[in-house]
DNA sequence: TTGTAAGCGTTATCAG
DNA sequence: CTGATAACGCTTACAA
């Protein structure tokens, strides 16, 4: 038998009314029957019930997140940035990870209903209209990184396109031509824009889109790994490899390695996301800053809005897209050490941790 | 308005009890009543509503985390196993973290207070009685690598001594004698436990305690940054770093790689959690294996056995410790490259990360 | 300023 | 097999 608001009032010799008022200080209570409230309250170690709360105000001050997954470091940090928002508005976080398509996110929601008062969606490789299907019918929601199909829901999402594009710019005014390329998983929206900038900018620049320098990953270490080997195998292989996260950038550096292939001298590489490891690996990680808690701070921003009906128009399909930077660390190399058949010295100066140089565009 | 039991029961022509009876198959219902209820609520699209559930019930069916930060590798991966471990028995997660005191334990706790059936906590800088003086009575709870003192609280943590031990024993053996040490932040357990695991080894290899080859970090990588250099330093400084987590000994390698210092022929770097990244790294990271996620998980089935009353007796201070397993990869060396004046050849052969050897101790 | 009582949306206990 | 109805713990009119 856990202590309810009933035991407060009988000790307190008031009424449960009176009880409730005190502890929310909902309307006025002479001085002295709130201080013996708040002693007998204190005493008990009253804490009110969530859920009978919730239930009778009808709003939970909890806000539901839906995630893909939760492995690496990408997730942590979006997650972190959520929480850092939600607490500050003082909600807490159902979180819910491993729905990849619209039945699981459709459960997972269903899990949540009367318990949040409105969601944060993540679901890369799924429609943004098969999203709006399952969701409770105007029911307060915010997408993050969905795919750009026109819908009711509102999308927060990041310059892929744009950022992929600059990479892409960056290596090939690096003299780097011939450039391998190792995308995301097959659905997933964020991986296809990202592909897209890529092509457009070798399209710019008059090259030749080489089925040979594709090859198909999925945002996991090993998944890069495996793409690194595939394209050294290939009859040319590229003078740069470009992955479309930071996690495949790490297992294609690793793979380099074992071959006994320097980074950056023989094969530039490069990322996407700027997770927060990026900067310290050997060589610290060329890659496009995401601002990955920032993005889970917006998106939570967002929801709180609507939540307090600062909103805009319920059936608007408004689409934030925050602005990716070009981050440029060791592993890209620079102009001078373009490739060679032999391993350049390793004696270029490296960037300290503290002055990453961030080039905007 | 949404839709509430009550619209289904009154469009189906029968009592609420009996919606609740076939939407939760608590008793039997003939046939076609339950279709027709069956009918109704799926296309009114009907969700029960969590609170009044959970009210009802007087289960909520979700499981409260409480953790200390959100950075890094280490916490999502913690994360991730207790997910795995609610989903499989049906719970939701509510999650609050950046609690590193008593006092803000407390107010998370509060907020769930009626919302979750149990409390998983990870407070490595807390005390565990401190901890318990928070808790709402007899509250379910699992504390996650709390400090060792003898509580009412039931505990899981891994074999951080153990693990330290033995690898420092292990660089002893490669040769290294002269060993830096960045440890964790001043009250964190588990830091302390490795630091003392540490050090036992250095004793009963008749080596002293040297001063110098201590510093101070706080789990993240800048700080093992600024600890490496710290190191580096000192008169006559060490010929290996045994950093108290990954994360310190990324920075660390950071640091020296940025000196022109190599690992691990000048010097060898090593870390404890064995976080995903680990085997990526350049060179990939000797540490110590946790097993972060399953460490997560058995939390969690803990916490679920004693909502069942699988459990053990309340009070009774039940402590479970995790095995831990040296995981021996590059960046230590082997006992031929040993530290000398001249950047060895690099030649040494590298394991490949599907084979990494590991030895349990 | 305080108390009474009617919800909030479910589940569970009784009768029937 | 089904329907009333009393909880569950709290908030909030409405009275006093």
């Amino acid at each position: 038998m856990t202590v309810t608001i009933k035991d407060v009032a009988r000790l307190a010799s008031v009424s449960v009314a009176t009880v409730s008022r005190v502890l929310n200080s909902s309307a006025p209570v002479s001085p002295d029957t709130r201080e013996r409230v708040l002693q007998v309250a204190r005493s008990l170690h009253f804490v009110p019930n969530g859920s009978a709360r919730s239930l009778s105000r009808r709003r939970a001050a909890a806000l539901g997140v839906i995630l893909p997954d939760l492995y690496g470091e990408f997730f942590s940090e979006l997650l972190r940035g959520i929480d850092q928002a939600a607490q500050r508005a003082s909600h807490s976080l159902l979180v819910s990870s491993s729905h990849h398509d619209a039945r699981g996110i459709g459960s997972a929601i269903r899990a949540m209903r009367g318990r949040v008062d409105g969601l944060l969606i993540m679901a890369p490789e799924v429609d943004a209209a098969d999203v709006a299907e399952v969701l409770p019918a105007d029911f307060p929601t915010v997408l993050i990184n969905g795919a750009a199909a026109s819908s009711s829901v509102q999308t927060i999402t990041v310059d892929n396109f744009g950022g992929a594009q600059a990479m892409t710019e960056h290596l090939l005014s690096l003299g780097r031509r011939r450039i391998g390329f190792i995308a995301g998983a097959a659905h997933n929206a964020d991986a296809l824009e990202r592909e897209r900038g890529h092509h457009a900018a070798l399209q710019s620049a008059g090259l030749p889109i080489d089925p040979e320098l594709y090859v198909r990953g999925d945002f996991s270490e090993e998944s890069g790994w495996q793409g690194a080997a595939t394209l050294m195998g290939i009859l040319s292989p590229p003078a740069a490899i470009f992955a479309a996260n930071d996690a495949m950038a790490i297992g294609a550096i690793s793979y380099l390695r074992e071959q006994d292939i320097t980074v950056p001298e023989r094969m530039a590489v490069v990322g996407f996301d700027d997770i927060p490891v990026a900067r310290y690996l050997n060589p610290s990680l060329t890659t496009v800053r995401v601002g990955i808690a920032a993005l889970g701070q917006q998106a939570t921003a967002l929801l709180l809005d609507a939540l307090d009906n600062r909103a805009p128009p319920t059936n608007v399909a408004s689409r934030s897209v925050l602005p990716t930077h070009l981050v440029i660390r060791g592993s890209c190399g620079s102009p001078t050490s373009a490739p060679s058949r032999q391993p350049a010295a390793s004696s270029t100066a490296r960037n300290g941790f503290d002055e990453t140089p961030i080039v905007s565009h």
